[in-house]
DNA sequence: CTGCGCACTGAATCAACAA
DNA sequence: TTTGTTGATTCAGTGCGCA
């Protein structure tokens, strides 16, 4: 049986649509396969974001027991087991190169891991031709301590964002990240605690996987470079972090999974999960969202009128406003309000829009009010 | 001529005698030839560390300007020139592989790197046998934005710290890092500001190396990873951080330099770098501000300087300050501030910020007022 | 002498679109 | 594919000049 048969096919929607017309995908769903047979079968180029934390290929040593003599319950599964490094590469590569075929031309991958496996995999994602856009650090705000006192802390996990290539577009939403860290840049460090409490899945007592992701994580990544209606890709879904988060942020989600129990704990964990309403959604939006206005419109308009005086905001320089929307300097220089503001700064770039002021009833304002007023009248 | 002609001749420490008989090193010196030249010339299992800053590769477009128009003076040298990643990896994998040759059997390396190269410095870490001990982030306090909003802002840098292998043993001084970091374990994230103000090295106005690391994080690594005495290795010596740090700190150093102009600045900087002396306090810059601060980083920053006295209010005890921010008693004693000064006084406990004291123009003064500085420095 | 404002700077893979 | 136009975009810190 096929992927797709067994999948819930669902229309894809119009971002998942190929030249051969619609495509089906089995969104919102997970596929109980081994990742790279699983990925083999879905379609080329239908995917906006992978999100992938792989094996880590912890080489651990014997027990190991805290200062107080308990037992310390380490990741010794039997899928996080390889025969040598280069098994492991060997894996790393032919997983990352099925995933660069299902994705977009413009979609991203994200990968975590730690100093065990990050290298290899982000070696591998530069050998497969991504382009690698930032590694963000999460930094771990109650790590598990050193025990033995034999090496630093290990309290960090690296994750790599990559895109299809040097010249690849890509989404990232610059607004919501800054908005989301308070009017601040968004840093390549991110600060969360590790995932506990009533987050993480237990069982009988026991925590149902042993390397759960906190939602916050997620759903920073997701925010950050997705948009609602994309199509998210966890080829090593776990207990289902991505597609909990991914339904609360109105993303739509492909899980994959081998081992039942996780996919059990998975599913009952994303039905539980209320997606977030429209209102909620809806994030700080770039200027670059808004429909281009020409400052031609402004005039055509009556807004400011041919003849009209703007100036800086230091009242350095002064031009006069032209029936064509172009811009005439006292010293007779003529362009628009872009190149006359860079040409009279002498500056490699300007945006006319903040740096041109007009007086109104005393006060500068820049002319962006304008625009902002007009796209207010005539947005639906 | 061969570098061991070239090169002061020095009897080697102890530590770097090998079953040969001992050898001999060109320690506390410059060699201006190219690092995997100079590698090669020197004795097999010889070092016991090496810090490397190699080339990052970095793969600039065009131009960048901040949005207020002015340039951005990016690093477009021709060391950093590779003409494919291949020979970039090639390159990496040819240092590290004579790196290793002379290494100790005990000697560690530490790697510094950006997202641009470190995955293929660590992929060929792993390949060449060494085995990773952490990798550390460095978290810049102000790092430079990204002024198109177009990604995270690239706010930190990755180090790699590695053994000879497996079963190999290392230096680690724990205790002087849990020390430095106020009775904590020293994580993998570690905070400091890049290089500026009078630590950076300027020539006619202008920056002497595109990349000058902050001697603060050179002192944290060679406290933690070597004793005094050890030789440490820097093939990629710029201006020499490593060897002022290395001088001040009691350990011989080797520096591996290929242009004229950062090897005539390191020089003398190194010159210039007193042992365990109060020069640090004009270098050093100040972390940013945490809500606890670690009397080690009052020792770091230079405000203290290791061999300091301070006494209690009334003059009773006398300790000395050392490197790592624990105190030596004259009894022979050993501790945190806060440690030793209930261990001096038989009381259970004792708040070291206000229990001892440093002298100053005649009158004694609580360390507590060094804390209240560093974060009147440091706070916003 | 202090405080304020302005200019400058740092390892950066830094735009999108239409003609 | 190339070229030209529009117009979006910055944080922490140092240092200097001036009131």
């Amino acid at each position: 049986m096929s992927v797709l048969e067994i999948a819930r096919a669902v229309r894809a929607p119009r971002t998942a649509a190929t030249a051969a017309g619609e495509v089906v995908l089995p969104l919102d769903t997970i596929l109980q396969r081994d990742c790279i047979g699983a990925m083999r079968e879905l379609p080329a180029a239908s995917i906006d974001m992978i999100f992938a934390d792989p094996p880590y290929n912890l080489q651990l040593g014997g027990d190991l027991n805290r200062p107080d003599g308990s037992h310390v319950d380490a990741v010794t599964d039997a899928w996080d087991k390889f025969d040598s490094l280069d098994a492991y590469d060997r894996f790393t590569r032919a997983w990352l190169a099925e995933a660069k075929r299902i994705l977009k031309p413009n979609g991203t991958i994200w990968v975590i891991g730690s100093y065990h496996n990050i290298f290899k995999v982000g070696a591998a994602i530069q050998d497969l031709g991504y382009w690698i856009l930032n590694d963000i650090i999460w930094r771990k705000a109650n790590p598990m301590p050193n025990f033995k006192g034999t090496r630093f802390t290990n309290a960090h996990e690296t994750l790599i964002w990559a895109s299809m290539g040097e010249k690849a577009r890509y989404t990232f939403n610059y607004r919501s990240m800054k908005t989301l860290n308070d009017e601040l840049q968004m840093r390549s460090d991110w600060e969360f605690p590790i995932c506990g409490g009533a987050e993480r899945l237990k069982k009988d007592g026991h925590k149902v996987h042993p390397t759960q992701k906190p939602e916050a994580l997620l759903y920073r990544i997701l925010l950050a470079c997705t948009k609602p209606g994309d199509v998210v890709l966890d080829p090593f879904f776990g207990t289902g972090t991505t597609g909990a988060v991914a339904r609360r942020l109105g993303r739509r989600w492909i899980g994959i999974e081998r081992e039942s129990p996780y996919v059990a704990a998975a599913k009952e964990r994303i039905a539980a999960a209320l997606p977030l309403d429209e209102s909620a959604l809806t994030t700080m939006q770039s200027p670059k969202a808004a429909p281009r206005v020409a400052f031609g419109t402004i005039v055509e308009t009556g807004m400011l009128v041919p003849g009209a005086v703007l100036m800086d905001a230091k009242r350095k320089y002064r031009v006069t406003v032209r029936a064509d929307g172009s811009l005439l300097s006292d010293c007779g220089q003529v362009g628009s309000i872009h190149k006359l503001g860079a040409s009279l700064q002498n500056a490699p770039a300007c945006n006319g829009w903040t740096f041109w002021h007009y007086e109104a009833e005393g006060a500068l304002k820049p002319i962006d009010a304008l625009r902002q007023t007009y796209l207010l009248a005539t947005q639906p």
